[in-house]
RNA sequence: GUGGAUGUAGCUCAGUUGGUUAGAGCACCAGGUUGUGGCCCUGGGGGUCGAGGGUUCAAGCCCCUUCAUUCACCCCA
């Protein structure tokens, strides 16, 4: 299916690399994994991303269920573990959820480097506290685990601040103030998305366009004293931990639901145009828009395969499957005996590789070099009358004497 | 949804202005004396040239259609 990849043994191995670095650094700062269904009500999205958003109106993946309501299969991963936290009663405001996950979303677009239909994405939520410290230590998590990965390609932290949805409002109004009248001077997508989706126009990457925006209203002029002091608290705080970060007041989200901090990773190579390898932000409103309790929260979300694209260059080293062992057997009494011995040795633990096509001793060695094999064990008949196996070493070449009868 | 590029062996690709049995490298298989890998040598298998139609005496090459992949826009992880 297009946008869809069948996954093979290599690529599995960096997956679970990947998955298992981000797993322990999570675990460090005290999260815990969550699954959840894979399908969900299209309402919760509706109500977290926004009706208007790309992802709601052209990008679902939905069904009709049994019952009449509409299923799909979701296209993010934060709706759905809130939606889990509130339905468990793990959401209040005396106590805090910290949670990760790791699974496949789904978006019905075009696929492109680093962007597919299917993708996996390796997600955290810290739910219950609104502190600044709580936005330092996240980013400061994320900072962690994208630092323990071989990314040669520097990756770099923008932050900005959309404010309370009061003062964003404020800030849209004076936006679209400034450039209804102008309209017209931008580029057809910017003309169409100037209602729904307002803020994108400031990352359009037409030049007019841009030329327009670079006179546009700073969202921060908008921000009331308290949100402007924890916003600086949040940069001091970075700057203490000495995490590079830049603050872009381009960078808008483009699901309804943030807050005040947001922030991206980019990857300034090796990914085209989808250069976001993580994303994220403050979602205050969410818990609540989907029928919880009030509680501040902030999430992110990181894409598997682009980080994949990034390790691609580097040389990993993981430990990939290769047999400890081959029984090789030179004549047909051998290779009954071998195929009793396959049983026993690895009932001890060991990988044994045994070829069960009728083939030459030469032959069996080729496949044993080619699989990496550590040792070869050979037997024919000369062994089991002299009760007496070869055991060869493919690294050195060595071969040492064993009795059959105590193996 | 829009625009561009590409589809020839398992993989990476050649294939001259349309002209006989479509090639290479790598991979794979078998040999190189008697039951032993890697290097080397020799030989071998494997392709309805993405699919369907058309032009032509003749199509891998030209035209149309379609599918797939890919890159970019859009959007986002």
């Amino acid at each position: 299916m297009k946008g869809m990849n069948d996954i093979f043994s290599d690529e599995i191995l960096t997956r679970h690399y990947v998955n298992s670095t981000a797993a322990n650094v999570f675990r460090r700062y005290g999260f815990s994994e969550v699954q959840t269904p894979i399908l969900e009500e299209i309402d919760i999205f509706i109500r977290s991303a926004g009706k208007g958003s790309d992802i709601v109106t052209k990008e679902m993946y939905t069904f009709n269920n049994d019952d009449g309501k509409i299923i799909c299969a979701r296209p993010e991963g934060t709706a759905g573990v809130i939606r889990a936290l509130i339905q468990n009663k793990l959401i209040s405001n005396e106590t805090e959820s910290k949670v990760f996950y790791i699974g496949s979303m789904f978006r019905k677009e075009r696929p492109q480097r680093g962007r597919f239909r299917e993708f996996c994405q390796i997600g955290a939520e810290f739910v219950g506290s609104d502190t600044s410290t709580v936005d330092i230590e996240f980013l400061a998590m994320i900072y962690d685990w994208l630092s323990n990965l071989p990314l040669k390609s520097s990756v770099k932290l923008l932050i900005n601040d959309l404010g309370e949805p009061e003062e964003r409002k404020k800030y849209l109004q004076s936006f679209k103030k400034q450039f209804r009248p102008v309209i017209d001077e931008f580029c057809d997508f910017c003309k169409k998305r100037f209602n729904k989706n307002t803020l994108r126009l400031l990352d359009c990457k037409n030049i007019t366009c841009k030329r327009m925006t670079q006179f546009a209203p700073n969202i921060l002029d908008f921000l009331n004293s308290k949100s402007i002091k924890r916003f600086n608290e949040v940069q001091e705080g970075l700057k203490n931990l000495k995490i590079p970060f830049k603050v872009s007041k381009t960078l808008v989200r483009g699901l309804d639901y943030y807050t005040k901090t947001v922030f991206e990773f980019v990857s300034e190579s090796g990914l085209g145009s989808q250069n976001a390898i993580a994303g994220g932000g403050r979602y205050d409103g969410l818990s609540h828009a989907l029928g919880g309790p009030d509680v501040p929260a902030i999430g992110m979300a990181a894409g598997l395969e682009r980080i994949l694209l990034l390790l691609e260059k580097e040389k990993l080293n993981l430990d990939s499957n290769t047999p400890d062992l081959a029984i090789i057997y030179a004549d047909e009494p051998g290779r009954k005996k071998a195929f009793e011995l396959l049983f026993k040795l690895r009932n001890r633990g060991l990988y044994i590789d045994f070829e069960h096509k009728i083939k030459s001793v030469k032959s069996q060695m080729r496949r044993a070099n080619r699989l990496k094999t550590k040792e070869v064990l050979i037997i024919g008949t000369r062994e089991i009358e002299n009760d007496e196996v070869q055991i060869k070493s493919m690294n050195s070449g060595q071969i040492r004497l064993e009795k059959l009868s105590s193996i």
